[in-house]
DNA sequence: AGAGTATATATCGGACGGATATATATCTGA
DNA sequence: TCAGATATATATCCGTCCGATATATACTCT
């Protein structure tokens, strides 16, 4: 998805600072499906205004550096829905899954096994985080009316990265033990 | 992981073409957690050639484009190996998920009910159609000696389209309600 | 005092990838 | 018959993206 939907998208929910758009796609309900920098963020919010699909607004801060405020507008909610629409082409596309992590793990016969280990484990704690981070957020939120895509797709994001966490910590040990095993036969 | 090293990799497992190794992203044992494509890998290769990490012999074939082959220098082994060593700080580094899928089913209350449906159970199969791939992947090498790394890249694989795949399962038919009564309510 | 953190806007330049181009060959459907 | 699709191959273009950097104000900790 583009940064110009992204950021539409967001805004659909209310105004916001370039710099709140990019927390959303850091710490809010889209920080598990999706990423921006603000190298694509600002630039896409100055198009989308010169193309007056959303409107900023200047507000001094006390303290705290000047901030441009946006808001989209019904052009900019109309072609919202577009994007929305056009993507929708009942054609699955699939997600887009990367890690070093597992790039690491496939030539983990090329390093030594502590810096494996440690790896792991520091994996495993990083979801562990990601998990609880989640699951705080939900209940903060059990109380307000939430968008019924926004409950879905944070289940979603719950059920994977359980799956990834409880994988790593079920077959750590095995793991570890065959890549043992493994030196011991080169060794021979 | 930049796509020299991604090239690298690939490589010392085998010498391999350009094309190649983009199956490799595409269909191979990388495929669930690393993408490149044709755009970067071919000036990748040409980058890695030009600082001596891998060498390309020329082979012509009957009724295709000739092929160039490319091969890992011991330096190239040895730049791979200083890669993931310089990699595995200790420090876990997030995995990289996008889903278009999950940015849709955010904003699934500005689409038609039904072109939700269909899309979610377009990924339903999609992911089906993935799980049945590396299964089968499996299957086949079941006989052959794999790296430990490549059989633990591969559950995780396994587990995490596992997940995704129930999870949109078991949860499509309460989803879809909710939209329609949402719907309902606002209809009020 | 300097580094780190937080809230803010903005840009640079390297990395990336989809589209395009070229080449050879085969198959399918209108 | 021709166009489109597919497969095997190499290669490049250019729009998109992002990490680093820059600037600004303020606070905390070593």
């Amino acid at each position: 998805m583009d940064v110009r939907t992204f950021c539409l998208g967001v805004l659909s929910l209310g105004d916001a600072t370039g710099y709140e758009i990019k927390k959303q796609a850091e710490d809010g309900p889209f920080s598990h499906f999706y990423k921006a920098g603000f190298g694509s963020i600002y630039p896409a919010l100055a198009r989308l205004a010169a193309d007056g699909l959303i409107t900023g607004r200047d507000e001094a801060q006390a303290g705290k550096p000047d901030k441009r405020i946006y808001a989209v507008t019904p052009a900019g909610k109309a072609a919202l829905a577009d994007a929305l629409t056009d993507h929708a082409t009942g054609i699955a596309v699939e997600d887009d899954i990367r890690s070093e992590f597992l790039f690491l793990m496939f030539f983990a016969h090329l390093m030594p096994a502590h810096r494996v280990a440690r790896q792991i484990d520091a994996h495993i704690a990083l979801y562990r985080e990601c998990l609880d981070h989640i699951e705080a957020k939900a209940s903060d939120s059990a109380c307000e009316h939430q968008l019924p895509g926004h409950v879905f797709v944070r289940g979603v994001g719950l059920a994977v990265y359980r799956a990834f966490h409880d994988y790593l910590r079920d077959n750590r040990d095995a793991f570890l033990a065959q890549l043992g095993a493994g030196r011991q036969n080169a060794a021979e």
